[in-house]
DNA sequence: TACGCAAACCGTA
DNA sequence: TACGGTTTGCGTA
């Protein structure tokens, strides 16, 4: 009800919310066949759609055409998301982001972790509020506490009920209430980059354990554009051998998009897994992409 | 160069 | 104990 529809941008979402499962189905189509190369006039037709409605759709979801967006989620290009040196930590990326004069807008978070004794209690004595949102990348969930968002999920067409009962078992024992009026100024903040700033820095909270909460803020490291391979935020915590164990906390992140877990990739440049699609750990990497330029 | 495959690595449930 | 959103080394096209 109180959402404004004022300025409109590129990333504006369609009421029905809907383009996405179509960019969906195009970036599923164009990395599936990669080898075929299919034309936009072949995939608009598998798709029953006219290539040029097609082409409308894309751009306007990611400001960049098909064929453009292939080329932002090419091995090639993650190479270079990843930069030449492995060495060059992250620690000094914050700094960068604030004052760095060319700097395209990011999403700028202040975090707390939970203690390890608010983690154990699995959520006890914890109110989550929660609610469905359209976003570029599909249906969103949002949960916040009092002290701020904890989590957000993506679903696909009509995957609402598996999507929430992902989220809620991470922390059984808390009390949901659903309430999407409290949760949409969230979404609007989360999705709008012309909302970001750094004077209202989003409020998050990591729940989770001792070593995942440290893994979860050297994501919260790795600015807009960049990547970094599992191995490097394995030294970033200190602990260099244990990029399998990081892997497997990454994939923990209960704050999708966020926490950027999609800018994590295998130490060759491929996208090795994403807890909610591949395809949509692509489709975040090319849309970031087209922010970029 | 590009794969396939095995072995070492490490925090969780 | 088993299981991953990993890596690395080594052998084969």
């Amino acid at each position: 009800m109180t959402m404004l529809v004022n300025a409109v941008s590129a990333t504006d979402i369609t009421p029905e919310g809907s383009d996405y499962e179509t960019v969906r189905r195009v970036i599923e189509m164009i990395t599936n066949d990669y080898r075929e190369q299919p034309s936009l006039e072949t995939i608009a037709e598998r798709l029953g759609q006219s290539p040029t409605q097609l082409q409308k759709v894309f751009t306007r979801w990611a400001g960049l055409s098909p064929k453009a967006f292939l080329q932002a989620v090419t091995l090639d290009h993650a190479k270079r998301l990843l930069g030449q040196e492995r060495l060059p930590l992250l620690e000094t990326s914050f700094e960068v982001g604030l004052s760095g004069p060319g700097r395209l807008h990011d999403l700028f978070v202040t975090h707390e972790a939970m203690s390890p004794g608010e983690w154990k209690a699995r959520g006890g004595g914890l109110t989550i509020r929660y609610g469905f949102h359209p976003s570029p990348f599909g249906l969103a969930l949002v949960m916040i506490t009092e002290r701020g968002l904890a989590g957000l999920a993506f679903a696909d067409l009509g995957g609402e009920r598996a999507c929430y009962e992902d989220m809620a078992q991470r922390w059984p024992n808390a009390t949901y209430v659903e309430d999407s009026a409290a949760t949409a100024p969230y979404a609007a903040h989360i999705f709008d980059p012309g909302k970001w700033s750094c004077e209202q820095p989003l409020r998050v909270v990591l729940i989770g354990t001792d070593f995942q909460v440290r893994v979860w803020e050297s994501l919260l490291k790795i600015p807009l554009g960049k990547a970094v391979t599992y191995s490097d935020l394995a030294r970033d915590i200190g602990q260099p051998t244990a990029s399998r164990a990081v892997g497997a906390a990454v994939g923990r992140n209960p704050i999708s998009f966020v926490v950027p877990c999609h800018r994590a990739l295998g130490k060759s440049g491929a996208l090795t897994g994403y807890h909610w699609g591949l395809t949509r750990k692509r489709a975040m990497l090319g849309w970031e992409a087209a922010q970029m330029s």
